[in-house]
DNA sequence: TATATTTTCGTGTTCGCACACGTAGAATTT
DNA sequence: AAATTCTACGTGTGCGAACACGAAAATATA
């Protein structure tokens, strides 16, 4: 591994030459900055990162904003804690992150929090855009304010984000169409829950929606498909009710997809005797998800590896603010099929906090 | 974050004691240590990678040994690229990584590949270990020579290697089993082929196999299970001829189920008219194997992040090797289910070396 | 008490890179 | 010809940790 002394010494400068031409920060004559760049490339050299952030001063400041987590809303839970390992890693080499969380049935809390990290100066922003209007309001402030900001996991489309780390809501949802096809008997009737419950990032629950109608138009399946809504899935005896009604009435459904990572919630409204036949297709491997698939009451969840995302956002993130390096503008998450049988290998947050590996 | 220059001025020592107290290297008075290792919880120092890292002068030279891999043989071309493109990031942190490769086919040329290998007196040794008879022997000069070693994809019991990352065989069948299940009609009979060309790591497959035949006999299903066994896959007219007349001939085949990674061959061999009813399933994403996927010749793959497989194994050689940090023994691959519709969004072993993050 | 031996600790250097600062000599102006 | 920029480069310092060397302090031995 060559380094700048080595370079200078055989271009005959100093340290600084060879740096200066590195960087491109002019000062050089014309013949010293042709001979050290071929030196540079005859011997391949690459800066050492190690090196390279040890010297860096520059501290920079980078600041999430995503929704908050509980018992009963577990899903934002893993990307945080890919967040949080991740921002473990780039300490050393000068980036501080801080995290802000917000309600996420909250548009004034989305945007009041905002309002308080942005009064740090962040050299950028990591966001998880929960709300349209309100992410409109964030956004213009950010390009007043010349501060790059990234997308985490919902993919509002006409903005000025540097990168989209999530998955194809679309093609998720798609998948989830063949899974239900391969599991249903045809001419079964299926029904789609949404809760209303999530207006906010509709985008992706209609997207994945979209996708699940698709798979069946575009193959030419007949399947019946009904939809229901729930408004309020705070009131569990309520939604039992109309959901077990449903079901008791119409016999030919065999399938229930519910685009949200809610599954369990709706599993745990319908009335066992009900279940036998019934094929349920989720969405996010938390934890009661998961229960739920091995205890065979969820069929297929569809995963998009929630710590990944946070885990590299942080590190293209960091990249893009240490080295000036713009990431792929989007970074689609991978549609992980889970089943009762692949779940437990699917994913290692625990394992990866162990190692703090480099 | 609180240096050791900030502990030492805090505990009015000079840096060189608090570095010995942090690594116990002895010499320093028991009230001073015990002043220092107060400061230092008390504000709880964590050393600096990067510092770290940079200031070691040890070199440490990691050896990796796996099958080559060629156009009709791409699945080891993965683990490769992965363990590539780790390299590059350990290198700064002192760790040189080199690449051994032998024929998979040749058991002496494993041998040979080792024992060049092994003259170099590497500090750490990661293996494919494809051939169990040689295996033994290999790991018996490591142990003589108190070499730490790995195993990479294969997980060969009964060794004392300090890891092993690679797919639960036997639970990758099993899904697999579950797939074919999914995907085929009640009674139907399943072809299951073996190709002798892979006698060698045999001991992957039959666990696939076995794998995939319990998920049957668990679940108390039904069905005819065929094997059959190909010892030459570079005859292809032949196995064709007896492929498809078997094809014809069982008209209640329905599945085809080939526990290696050589699906993509099998499929050019079948007759396109009697593909109609087949449902395929087959292992790893290789090029090839995708290309069946999306041409709706396969159903299903089952994959295992091969890229991160190495990638990952050399992270945590390095981790064992400069912080002396014994990793978890046992790291296994998610087992991946890959369909037409969501392989695209699996793996980006591409853009993960554009991208050469930290 | 004087000398020898440990124990305990400070100093200085190194790693590779970034960057502020300084300066010799060339080029230009007066 | 003197005074002034400019150009092109060298020097020095710091980042945080590791470690070798050796000095001072504490203790042991005579």
């Amino acid at each position: 591994m060559i380094t700048i002394k080595d370079v200078a010494k055989l271009a005959n400068v100093s340290e600084g030459t060879v740096d200066r031409v590195l960087h491109n920060r002019g000062g050089v004559s014309l013949k010293t900055e042709k001979l050290i760049k071929e030196i540079l490339k005859k011997h391949n050299y690459t800066v050492n990162p190690i090196a390279r952030a040890l010297s860096i001063k520059n501290k920079f400041s980078l600041y999430t904003l995503m929704p908050n987590h509980d018992k009963t809303n577990l899903f934002w839970k893993s990307p945080l804690l890919g967040v949080l390992k991740a921002s473990q890693e780039v300490r050393a080499y000068g980036v501080e992150v801080t995290n802000y969380t917000f309600d996420q049935f909250k548009p004034s809390s989305y945007l009041n929090e905002f309002k308080t990290l942005i009064k740090s100066k962040p050299h950028a922003v990591l966001i998880a855009p929960t709300f349209i209007k309100e992410t409109k309001e964030i956004v213009n402030e950010l390009e007043k304010l010349d501060i790059p900001y990234a997308f985490l996991n919902i993919d509002l489309e006409g903005f000025k984000n540097i990168l989209f780390v999530g998955q194809n809501s679309y093609a998720a949802g798609y998948v989830a169409g063949k899974l239900m096809h391969l599991s249903c008997p045809d001419q079964s009737s299926i029904l789609v829950i949404q809760t209303r419950i999530n207006i906010n990032n509709y985008y992706a629950f209609s997207k994945r929606i979209e996708g699940f109608n698709d798979y069946f138009t575009k193959n030419d399946i007949k399947v019946n498909i009904i939809n229901l809504n729930f408004d309020n899935l705070k009131d569990l005896k309520e939604v039992g009710k109309n959901l077990n009604s449903l079901l008791k009435k119409e016999k030919s459904i065999k399938g229930v997809f519910v685009p949200s990572s809610r599954i369990s919630i709706i599993v745990n409204c319908i009335d066992e005797p009900l279940m036998n036949n019934l094929n349920l297709i989720g969405f996010d491997n938390t934890e009661p998800n998961i229960k739920c698939l091995q205890e065979n009451k969820v069929s297929f969840l569809i995963s998009q590896k929630p710590f990944d995302q946070g885990y590299e956002s942080i590190h293209l993130m960091t990249d893009f603010l240490i080295k000036n390096k713009t990431p792929i503008k989007k970074i689609y998450s991978p549609i992980d099929i889970l089943t009762k049988e692949n779940v437990i290998y699917n994913e290692r947050d625990k394992s990866m906090f162990e190692s703090d590996s480099i």
